[in-house]
DNA sequence: TTGTTTTGTTGAACACTGTTTAATAATATT
DNA sequence: AATATTATTAAACAGTGTTCAACAAAACAA
């Protein structure tokens, strides 16, 4: 069977064709400004033929958004030798913040944008749900080295979570304009270092 | 000149009745489901009448996000008789997930859709601008009471606004379903007070 | 009360969108 | 060589935001 070996392989091109071209105007103009014939055309297609290989725009995107969260896992995974849990989830937000500034739309796409989500939970939440239990455990492991000994270790998660999400969140809407002189990354770096002292105190 | 008054009057008319009916759509349906000829057929207009009383359809969209600062606002501004500031601060952080929680679609026009931000800041931004200031006078009053007194003004203002749209903006985007049993309104609340709790400590 | 100008309103049109589909070309199988 | 499968396309459909020429209504001037 080498020639459907072949036909697959074709079609997986023509998949990866797609995806590259879908990439860069969805990276470039986002999601809702980006039209089918938009990416039909950068990869010089019909708009027809995307359905072809895509049920529709949202799969195209999710792909993407997939492609996201691997990106982000494998600067995470890093982390994996430093062996203090506080040290290793002081850094985990670092890294994170440092995603969204280097990958903004990757940001949006993943976090914020919600258009495509529709009914059912795209493939992303998976490793989304993955995230916040190996966030979970992180902290699970401060807690038995006498850190944050008195707080409920669900609710600790999501305040650490959404302190890093709402410093990335606003830098990617550019609600945080309105700080005198500081650029984003200044304001993202120390206002998150500024909740790190707070953990420290704790 | 009482006809060009009367006049004026039947044009403030109009123009409300154009905003209540898209109130009523945008709110139902969100931004982008929501099209001119959707608003006209509300209130039993020609989409092509919209257009005299608004530039476009983010300009009517602005209009209700100015609506939604002052509704948040109203709300905040019952807080002006507590006296501490340190208390003030954190009911402040409570009043304002409240109002995300009761006004989801409002807080989605206000802080996270950003469709229609194009170019020119909206005033909306002016009222954010007011409101940042207002949340650094108060973390400077709780500096002048020897609360985090090692902490840079900015950067810890910067810090709790992050964490308060952080919780608000998962829970607007149901990304929060991962964690177990407990409620959307159990996590933004505990998630906060554990924050509470950490500056308590400070 | 005329005629004129200003103010509102409308339907049709334009250029776009995501998506479907019938026709067609290219390839694989028999 | 004939048939069946797979891939591609242009055209069409119903929707979008927006513009505009035509038209009606009201206000003003004579």
């Amino acid at each position: 069977m080498g020639i459907a070996e072949r036909k697959q392989e074709e079609k997986q091109e023509m998949h990866k064709r797609i995806l590259n071209g879908a990439r860069k105007i969805f990276l470039e103009k986002g999601y809702e400004k980006t039209s089918m014939r938009n990416i039909a055309q950068e990869i010089n297609y019909s708009p027809g033929s995307l359905y072809f290989y895509f049920r529709d725009k949202s799969e195209i995107f999710h792909e993407l958004h997939k492609e996201g969260f691997r990106l982000l896992l494998n600067q995470l995974k890093v982390l994996e030798k430093v062996g203090d849990p506080f040290e290793r989830l002081k850094a985990s937000g670092r890294v994170f913040i440092q995603f969204a500034q280097e990958n903004k739309d990757y940001y949006n796409l993943m976090f914020i944008v919600d258009e495509p989500v529709k009914d059912s939970l795209p493939e992303g939440f998976q490793i989304g749900e993955e995230a916040i239990s190996y966030m979970q455990g992180m902290v699970k492991e401060c807690q038995q080295k006498g850190k944050f000994k008195d707080m409920d270790t669900e609710y600790f998660t999501f305040l650490i979570i959404s302190v890093v999400h709402g410093i990335c969140a606003l830098f990617c809407k550019h609600r945080n304009t309105s700080f005198s002189g500081k650029t984003d990354e200044e304001l993202m770096e120390n206002g998150y270092e500024a909740f790190v002292a707070l953990l420290e105190k704790s």
